[in-house]
DNA sequence: CTATTATTTCAATAATTCTTGAAATTCCAG
DNA sequence: CTGGAATTTCAAGAATTATTGAAATAATAG
Protein backbone atom coordinates (compact mmCIF):
# COMPACT_ATOMS: atom_id res chain seq x y z
CA UNK A 1 0.00 0.00 0.00
CA UNK A 2 1.33 3.99 -0.98
CA UNK A 3 -0.25 6.81 0.41
CA UNK A 4 -0.48 9.49 -2.39
CA UNK A 5 1.10 12.77 -1.49
CA UNK A 6 -2.94 14.43 -0.38
CA UNK A 7 -3.72 11.89 1.78
CA UNK A 8 0.43 11.98 3.54
CA UNK A 9 -0.12 15.51 3.82
CA UNK A 10 -3.14 14.68 6.66
CA UNK A 11 -1.25 11.74 7.68
CA UNK A 12 1.54 13.79 8.67
CA UNK A 13 -0.51 16.54 10.01
CA UNK A 14 -2.31 14.11 12.36
CA UNK A 15 1.15 12.87 13.30
CA UNK A 16 2.20 16.02 14.23
CA UNK A 17 -0.62 17.13 16.12
CA UNK A 18 -0.25 13.81 18.45
CA UNK A 19 1.83 15.08 21.41
CA UNK A 20 -0.62 18.02 21.82
CA UNK A 21 -3.38 15.27 21.77
CA UNK A 22 -1.59 13.12 23.95
CA UNK A 23 -1.33 10.36 21.63
CA UNK A 24 2.08 9.56 19.82
CA UNK A 25 2.87 10.43 16.18
CA UNK A 26 2.59 6.95 14.97
CA UNK A 27 -0.78 6.61 16.70
CA UNK A 28 -1.91 9.70 15.19
CA UNK A 29 -0.72 8.73 11.66
CA UNK A 30 -1.79 5.13 12.18
CA UNK A 31 -5.73 6.96 12.70
CA UNK A 32 -5.06 9.43 10.00
CA UNK A 33 -5.01 6.83 7.82
CA UNK A 34 -7.41 4.84 8.67
CA UNK A 35 -10.19 7.81 9.19
CA UNK A 36 -9.31 8.65 5.36
CA UNK A 37 -9.01 4.84 3.67
CA UNK A 38 -12.56 3.55 2.68
CA UNK A 39 -11.51 -0.14 3.12
CA UNK A 40 -10.65 -1.59 6.33
CA UNK A 41 -6.80 -2.16 6.25
CA UNK A 42 -4.43 -4.84 8.13
CA UNK A 43 -1.54 -4.38 9.77
CA UNK A 44 0.43 -4.89 7.37
CA UNK A 45 -1.00 -2.30 4.68
CA UNK A 46 -0.07 -0.03 7.41
CA UNK A 47 3.58 -0.71 8.10
CA UNK A 48 3.73 -0.77 4.14
CA UNK A 49 1.72 2.76 4.09
CA UNK A 50 3.09 4.76 7.17
CA UNK A 51 7.24 2.93 7.00
CA UNK A 52 7.24 2.10 10.34
CA UNK A 53 7.94 -0.94 12.35
CA UNK A 54 5.16 -4.05 12.33
CA UNK A 55 5.41 -4.09 16.43
CA UNK A 56 4.94 -0.51 16.19
CA UNK A 57 1.43 -0.82 14.66
CA UNK A 58 0.77 -3.42 16.43
CA UNK A 59 1.29 -1.24 19.73
CA UNK A 60 -0.61 1.97 18.40
CA UNK A 61 -3.69 -0.21 17.02
CA UNK A 62 -3.47 -1.70 20.28
CA UNK A 63 -4.17 1.82 21.86
CA UNK A 64 -6.47 2.93 19.09
CA UNK A 65 -8.55 -0.11 20.37
CA UNK A 66 -8.44 0.90 24.02
CA UNK A 67 -10.10 4.52 22.97
CA UNK A 68 -12.64 2.84 20.87
CA UNK A 69 -11.26 4.56 18.09
CA UNK A 70 -11.33 2.14 15.43
CA UNK A 71 -13.06 -1.09 14.84
CA UNK A 72 -12.55 -4.50 13.96
CA UNK A 73 -13.51 -6.48 11.00
CA UNK A 74 -12.56 -9.91 8.80
CA UNK A 75 -12.79 -10.56 5.34
CA UNK A 76 -13.93 -14.15 4.21
CA UNK A 77 -11.48 -16.51 3.70
CA UNK A 78 -8.80 -13.89 5.09
CA UNK A 79 -7.49 -14.81 8.43
CA UNK A 80 -5.62 -11.37 8.88
CA UNK A 81 -7.61 -8.92 11.12
CA UNK A 82 -8.71 -5.82 9.24
CA UNK A 83 -9.31 -2.34 10.81
CA UNK A 84 -11.43 0.96 10.56
CA UNK A 85 -12.43 4.06 11.66
CA UNK A 86 -16.24 4.74 12.94
CA UNK A 87 -18.03 5.82 9.91
CA UNK A 88 -20.01 8.20 11.34
CA UNK A 89 -18.42 11.24 12.48
CA UNK A 90 -20.60 12.30 15.39
CA UNK A 91 -20.08 8.64 16.55
CA UNK A 92 -16.71 9.50 16.54
CA UNK A 93 -16.68 13.03 18.18
CA UNK A 94 -18.80 10.68 21.25
CA UNK A 95 -16.51 8.51 21.65
CA UNK A 96 -14.14 11.41 21.75
CA UNK A 97 -15.27 12.95 24.41
CA UNK A 98 -15.97 10.12 26.55
CA UNK A 99 -12.43 8.93 26.33
CA UNK A 100 -11.24 12.09 26.74
CA UNK A 101 -13.44 12.53 30.08
CA UNK A 102 -12.44 9.56 31.59
CA UNK A 103 -8.93 10.37 31.18
CA UNK A 104 -8.20 13.63 31.57
CA UNK A 105 -11.22 14.49 34.03
CA UNK A 106 -12.64 11.53 35.89
CA UNK A 107 -9.42 11.14 38.13
CA UNK A 108 -9.79 14.73 39.06
CA UNK A 109 -13.39 14.31 40.04
CA UNK A 110 -12.85 11.48 41.94
CA UNK A 111 -9.62 13.20 43.99
CA UNK A 112 -11.64 16.59 44.17
CA UNK A 113 -14.72 14.61 46.00
CA UNK A 114 -12.40 12.58 48.29
CA UNK A 115 -11.22 16.40 49.55
CA UNK A 116 -14.57 17.44 50.56
CA UNK A 117 -14.84 14.81 52.92
CA UNK A 118 -12.11 16.28 55.13
CA UNK A 119 -12.76 18.80 57.38
CA UNK A 120 -10.11 21.05 57.81
CA UNK A 121 -9.20 23.60 60.39
CA UNK A 122 -6.63 25.60 59.60
CA UNK A 123 -7.54 29.01 57.34
CA UNK A 124 -5.07 28.16 54.75
CA UNK A 125 -6.95 24.26 54.08
CA UNK A 126 -10.51 25.57 54.53
CA UNK A 127 -9.61 28.40 51.69
CA UNK A 128 -7.99 25.47 49.59
CA UNK A 129 -10.68 23.63 50.23
CA UNK A 130 -13.62 25.95 48.99
CA UNK A 131 -11.48 26.19 45.83
CA UNK A 132 -11.77 22.56 44.93
CA UNK A 133 -15.59 22.66 45.59
CA UNK A 134 -15.70 25.32 43.06
CA UNK A 135 -13.81 23.29 40.43
CA UNK A 136 -15.85 20.56 41.67
CA UNK A 137 -19.20 22.09 41.43
CA UNK A 138 -17.72 23.46 37.66
CA UNK A 139 -16.58 20.02 36.19
CA UNK A 140 -19.76 18.26 37.43
CA UNK A 141 -21.96 21.09 36.26
CA UNK A 142 -20.40 20.50 32.64
CA UNK A 143 -20.02 17.08 32.81
CA UNK A 144 -23.41 16.76 33.81
CA UNK A 145 -24.57 18.31 30.99
CA UNK A 146 -22.64 16.59 28.68
CA UNK A 147 -23.95 14.13 29.55
CA UNK A 148 -27.84 15.30 28.99
CA UNK A 149 -26.80 16.07 25.01
CA UNK A 150 -24.87 12.57 24.81
CA UNK A 151 -28.48 11.01 25.45
CA UNK A 152 -30.30 13.69 23.29
CA UNK A 153 -30.71 12.54 18.94
CA UNK A 154 -28.40 13.99 16.81
CA UNK A 155 -31.23 16.08 15.17
CA UNK A 156 -31.82 18.20 18.40
CA UNK A 157 -28.22 18.45 19.26
CA UNK A 158 -27.95 19.99 15.58
CA UNK A 159 -30.47 22.18 15.89
CA UNK A 160 -29.39 23.76 19.15
CA UNK A 161 -26.02 24.18 17.79
CA UNK A 162 -27.53 26.29 14.86
CA UNK A 163 -29.42 28.50 17.45
CA UNK A 164 -26.16 29.95 18.34
CA UNK A 165 -27.08 32.65 20.37
CA UNK A 166 -30.39 32.52 19.78
CA UNK A 167 -30.87 31.05 22.93
CA UNK A 168 -30.63 32.86 25.04
CA UNK A 169 -34.25 34.23 24.01
CA UNK A 170 -35.07 31.05 24.19
CA UNK A 171 -33.78 30.19 27.98
CA UNK A 172 -35.43 33.53 28.85
CA UNK A 173 -38.82 32.90 27.49
CA UNK A 174 -38.43 29.33 29.50
CA UNK A 175 -37.79 31.14 32.12
CA UNK A 176 -40.93 33.26 32.33
CA UNK A 177 -42.88 30.11 31.78
CA UNK A 178 -41.20 28.47 34.86
CA UNK A 179 -41.67 31.45 37.40
CA UNK A 180 -45.17 31.54 36.20
CA UNK A 181 -45.83 28.02 36.91
CA UNK A 182 -43.95 28.28 40.25
CA UNK A 183 -46.29 31.08 41.44
CA UNK A 184 -48.92 29.11 40.51
CA UNK A 185 -48.14 25.91 42.24
CA UNK A 186 -47.22 28.10 45.70
CA UNK A 187 -51.01 29.64 45.53
CA UNK A 188 -52.68 26.37 44.93
CA UNK B 1 6.45 28.13 52.68
CA UNK B 2 4.97 24.69 53.83
CA UNK B 3 2.15 23.35 52.23
CA UNK B 4 0.06 21.43 54.11
CA UNK B 5 -0.83 17.92 53.61
CA UNK B 6 -4.32 19.03 52.61
CA UNK B 7 -2.83 21.08 49.99
CA UNK B 8 -0.20 18.39 48.77
CA UNK B 9 -2.81 16.05 47.73
CA UNK B 10 -4.43 18.44 45.42
CA UNK B 11 -0.69 19.39 44.34
CA UNK B 12 0.65 15.74 43.87
CA UNK B 13 -3.00 15.08 41.53
CA UNK B 14 -2.39 17.89 39.25
CA UNK B 15 1.52 17.17 39.34
CA UNK B 16 0.41 13.50 38.01
CA UNK B 17 -2.59 14.40 35.57
CA UNK B 18 -0.28 16.88 34.24
CA UNK B 19 1.17 14.62 31.42
CA UNK B 20 -2.14 13.99 30.54
CA UNK B 21 -3.44 17.08 29.83
CA UNK B 22 -0.54 18.33 27.86
CA UNK B 23 1.51 19.99 29.96
CA UNK B 24 4.39 18.97 32.51
CA UNK B 25 4.27 18.00 36.47
CA UNK B 26 5.90 20.96 37.11
CA UNK B 27 3.82 23.35 35.68
CA UNK B 28 0.53 21.14 36.87
CA UNK B 29 2.17 20.92 40.06
CA UNK B 30 2.71 25.39 40.56
CA UNK B 31 -0.74 25.92 38.73
CA UNK B 32 -2.18 23.82 41.65
CA UNK B 33 -0.47 25.53 44.40
CA UNK B 34 -1.08 28.72 43.02
CA UNK B 35 -5.48 27.63 42.62
CA UNK B 36 -4.95 27.28 46.01
CA UNK B 37 -3.30 29.49 47.46
CA UNK B 38 -5.76 33.06 49.04
CA UNK B 39 -2.28 35.40 48.21
CA UNK B 40 -0.36 35.51 45.33
CA UNK B 41 3.03 33.87 45.52
CA UNK B 42 6.59 34.67 44.17
CA UNK B 43 8.67 32.73 42.68
CA UNK B 44 10.81 32.02 45.60
CA UNK B 45 7.62 30.64 47.58
CA UNK B 46 7.11 28.50 44.83
CA UNK B 47 10.69 27.01 44.74
CA UNK B 48 10.11 26.53 48.63
CA UNK B 49 6.95 24.99 48.74
CA UNK B 50 6.99 22.29 45.73
CA UNK B 51 11.03 21.76 46.30
CA UNK B 52 12.19 22.09 42.58
CA UNK B 53 14.50 24.23 41.47
CA UNK B 54 14.29 27.78 40.94
CA UNK B 55 14.76 27.83 36.87
CA UNK B 56 12.02 24.86 36.65
CA UNK B 57 9.82 27.17 38.39
CA UNK B 58 10.61 30.34 36.30
CA UNK B 59 10.29 28.28 33.20
CA UNK B 60 7.06 27.09 34.54
CA UNK B 61 5.31 30.40 35.22
CA UNK B 62 6.58 31.05 32.00
CA UNK B 63 4.46 28.45 30.58
CA UNK B 64 1.59 29.33 32.55
CA UNK B 65 1.67 32.75 31.51
CA UNK B 66 1.47 31.96 27.86
CA UNK B 67 -1.54 29.82 28.62
CA UNK B 68 -3.05 32.85 30.56
CA UNK B 69 -3.80 31.04 33.36
CA UNK B 70 -1.64 33.02 35.93
CA UNK B 71 -1.66 36.89 36.19
CA UNK B 72 1.05 38.81 37.59
CA UNK B 73 1.02 41.45 40.47
CA UNK B 74 2.98 42.94 42.24
CA UNK B 75 3.62 43.81 46.13
CA UNK B 76 3.77 47.88 47.45
CA UNK B 77 7.59 48.39 47.80
CA UNK B 78 8.70 44.72 46.77
CA UNK B 79 9.95 44.34 43.25
CA UNK B 80 9.32 40.56 43.00
CA UNK B 81 6.82 39.79 40.80
CA UNK B 82 3.99 38.12 42.86
CA UNK B 83 1.80 35.00 40.80
CA UNK B 84 -2.19 34.08 40.97
CA UNK B 85 -4.63 31.97 38.97
CA UNK B 86 -7.38 33.91 37.90
CA UNK B 87 -10.34 34.26 41.19
CA UNK B 88 -13.22 33.41 38.55
CA UNK B 89 -13.41 29.78 38.04
CA UNK B 90 -15.62 30.55 35.14
CA UNK B 91 -13.06 32.65 33.40
CA UNK B 92 -10.57 29.83 33.34
CA UNK B 93 -12.52 27.60 32.15
CA UNK B 94 -12.76 30.01 29.60
CA UNK B 95 -9.39 30.42 29.01
CA UNK B 96 -8.67 27.12 28.88
CA UNK B 97 -11.45 26.34 26.27
CA UNK B 98 -10.19 29.35 23.97
CA UNK B 99 -6.04 27.63 24.89
CA UNK B 100 -6.74 24.60 24.03
CA UNK B 101 -8.95 25.31 21.05
CA UNK B 102 -6.38 27.05 19.54
CA UNK B 103 -3.19 24.75 20.21
CA UNK B 104 -5.48 21.65 19.73
CA UNK B 105 -7.90 22.79 17.32
CA UNK B 106 -7.29 25.92 15.02
CA UNK B 107 -3.79 23.94 13.22
CA UNK B 108 -6.07 21.11 12.27
CA UNK B 109 -8.92 23.63 10.91
CA UNK B 110 -6.09 25.68 8.50
CA UNK B 111 -4.88 21.99 7.18
CA UNK B 112 -8.49 20.95 6.39
CA UNK B 113 -9.26 24.12 5.23
CA UNK B 114 -6.17 23.71 2.54
CA UNK B 115 -7.01 20.63 1.69
CA UNK B 116 -10.40 21.39 0.23
CA UNK B 117 -8.68 23.62 -2.19
CA UNK B 118 -7.53 20.81 -3.88
CA UNK B 119 -9.26 19.24 -6.86
CA UNK B 120 -7.81 15.58 -6.66
CA UNK B 121 -8.44 13.33 -9.95
CA UNK B 122 -7.84 9.72 -8.21
CA UNK B 123 -10.79 7.80 -6.39
CA UNK B 124 -9.10 7.33 -3.13
CA UNK B 125 -7.79 11.01 -3.19
CA UNK B 126 -11.71 11.81 -4.03
CA UNK B 127 -12.64 9.85 -0.66
CA UNK B 128 -10.13 10.99 1.26
CA UNK B 129 -10.87 14.95 0.63
CA UNK B 130 -14.48 14.19 1.12
CA UNK B 131 -13.64 12.92 5.04
CA UNK B 132 -11.79 15.63 5.28
CA UNK B 133 -14.83 17.84 4.44
CA UNK B 134 -16.62 15.87 6.91
CA UNK B 135 -14.44 16.57 9.87
CA UNK B 136 -14.35 20.56 9.06
CA UNK B 137 -17.80 20.60 9.13
CA UNK B 138 -18.07 18.54 12.46
CA UNK B 139 -15.52 21.13 13.76
CA UNK B 140 -16.64 24.63 12.07
CA UNK B 141 -19.35 23.64 14.17
CA UNK B 142 -18.93 22.96 17.45
CA UNK B 143 -16.25 25.82 17.25
CA UNK B 144 -18.72 28.14 16.48
CA UNK B 145 -21.28 26.84 18.91
CA UNK B 146 -18.71 27.52 21.15
CA UNK B 147 -17.96 30.85 20.09
CA UNK B 148 -21.76 32.16 20.58
CA UNK B 149 -21.85 30.31 23.98
CA UNK B 150 -18.89 32.06 24.95
CA UNK B 151 -20.59 35.21 23.92
CA UNK B 152 -23.58 34.74 26.24
CA UNK B 153 -23.72 35.77 29.45
CA UNK B 154 -23.03 33.05 32.35
CA UNK B 155 -26.57 32.99 33.41
CA UNK B 156 -28.04 31.84 30.23
CA UNK B 157 -25.09 29.62 30.36
CA UNK B 158 -25.67 28.04 33.52
CA UNK B 159 -29.40 28.45 32.77
CA UNK B 160 -29.20 26.06 29.60
CA UNK B 161 -26.60 23.65 31.66
CA UNK B 162 -29.15 23.43 33.73
CA UNK B 163 -31.94 23.12 31.95
CA UNK B 164 -30.19 19.73 30.82
CA UNK B 165 -32.08 17.34 28.28
CA UNK B 166 -35.05 19.62 28.76
CA UNK B 167 -33.85 21.55 25.80
CA UNK B 168 -35.13 19.23 23.90
CA UNK B 169 -38.84 20.29 23.95
CA UNK B 170 -37.53 23.95 23.94
CA UNK B 171 -35.71 23.32 20.56
CA UNK B 172 -38.52 21.38 19.21
CA UNK B 173 -40.83 24.21 20.18
CA UNK B 174 -38.73 26.94 18.77
CA UNK B 175 -38.85 25.02 15.46
CA UNK B 176 -42.18 24.98 15.47
CA UNK B 177 -42.49 28.77 15.38
CA UNK B 178 -39.74 28.63 12.70
CA UNK B 179 -41.47 26.62 10.40
CA UNK B 180 -44.58 28.77 11.48
CA UNK B 181 -43.08 32.40 10.47
CA UNK B 182 -41.56 30.31 7.17
CA UNK B 183 -44.94 29.91 5.97
CA UNK B 184 -46.26 32.87 6.61
CA UNK B 185 -43.43 34.70 5.35
CA UNK B 186 -44.06 32.76 1.89
CA UNK B 187 -47.75 33.15 1.66
CA UNK B 188 -47.25 37.14 1.87
C1' DC C 1 -1.58 -32.52 14.70
C1' DT C 2 1.82 -29.61 12.14
C1' DA C 3 3.53 -26.00 9.39
C1' DT C 4 2.81 -21.60 8.29
C1' DT C 5 1.13 -17.15 8.87
C1' DA C 6 -0.47 -13.47 11.93
C1' DT C 7 0.02 -11.04 16.05
C1' DT C 8 1.92 -9.68 20.48
C1' DT C 9 5.43 -9.10 23.83
C1' DC C 10 9.61 -7.44 25.43
C1' DA C 11 14.20 -5.85 26.24
C1' DA C 12 17.41 -2.80 23.99
C1' DT C 13 18.25 1.69 22.27
C1' DA C 14 16.78 5.93 20.03
C1' DA C 15 14.47 10.08 20.59
C1' DT C 16 12.31 13.40 23.19
C1' DT C 17 11.21 15.96 27.17
C1' DC C 18 12.24 17.52 31.83
C1' DT C 19 15.11 19.36 35.36
C1' DT C 20 18.99 21.45 37.04
C1' DG C 21 22.98 24.62 38.32
C1' DA C 22 25.70 28.02 36.49
C1' DA C 23 26.11 32.00 33.89
C1' DA C 24 23.96 35.87 31.79
C1' DT C 25 20.74 39.41 31.91
C1' DT C 26 17.42 42.58 33.82
C1' DC C 27 15.89 45.54 37.21
C1' DC C 28 15.93 49.07 40.48
C1' DA C 29 17.25 51.13 45.22
C1' DG C 30 20.58 53.89 46.94
C1' DC D 1 25.88 55.05 37.75
C1' DT D 2 26.67 50.86 40.69
C1' DG D 3 25.82 46.77 43.40
C1' DG D 4 23.03 43.39 44.65
C1' DA D 5 18.68 41.13 44.14
C1' DA D 6 15.46 39.01 40.90
C1' DT D 7 14.80 36.65 36.85
C1' DT D 8 15.87 34.25 32.59
C1' DT D 9 18.62 31.51 29.55
C1' DC D 10 21.10 27.63 28.37
C1' DA D 11 23.81 23.49 27.97
C1' DA D 12 24.33 19.15 30.31
C1' DG D 13 22.52 15.30 32.44
C1' DA D 14 18.34 12.73 34.14
C1' DA D 15 14.11 10.84 33.28
C1' DT D 16 10.60 9.47 30.40
C1' DT D 17 8.56 7.90 26.23
C1' DA D 18 8.77 5.95 21.52
C1' DT D 19 10.47 2.64 18.31
C1' DT D 20 12.52 -1.39 16.87
C1' DG D 21 13.92 -6.34 15.87
C1' DA D 22 13.86 -10.67 17.73
C1' DA D 23 11.54 -14.04 20.13
C1' DA D 24 7.30 -15.84 21.88
C1' DT D 25 2.60 -16.79 21.34
C1' DA D 26 -1.73 -17.43 18.93
C1' DA D 27 -4.48 -18.83 15.17
C1' DT D 28 -5.77 -21.71 11.41
C1' DA D 29 -5.35 -24.09 6.85
C1' DG D 30 -4.23 -28.30 5.24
Amino acid sequence: MQVTDFQQAFILHFGEMGSRWGINRTVGQIYALLFVSEEPLNAEQITEALGMSRSNVSMGLKELQSWRLVQRTHRPGDRREYFAAPEDIWEILRILVEERRKREIDPTLSMLRQAQLDKPEAAADRYAQARMQEMLDLIELVTGWLDELQQLDQETVLQLMKLGGGVKKLVAAKQRLAGKSRRNAKTH
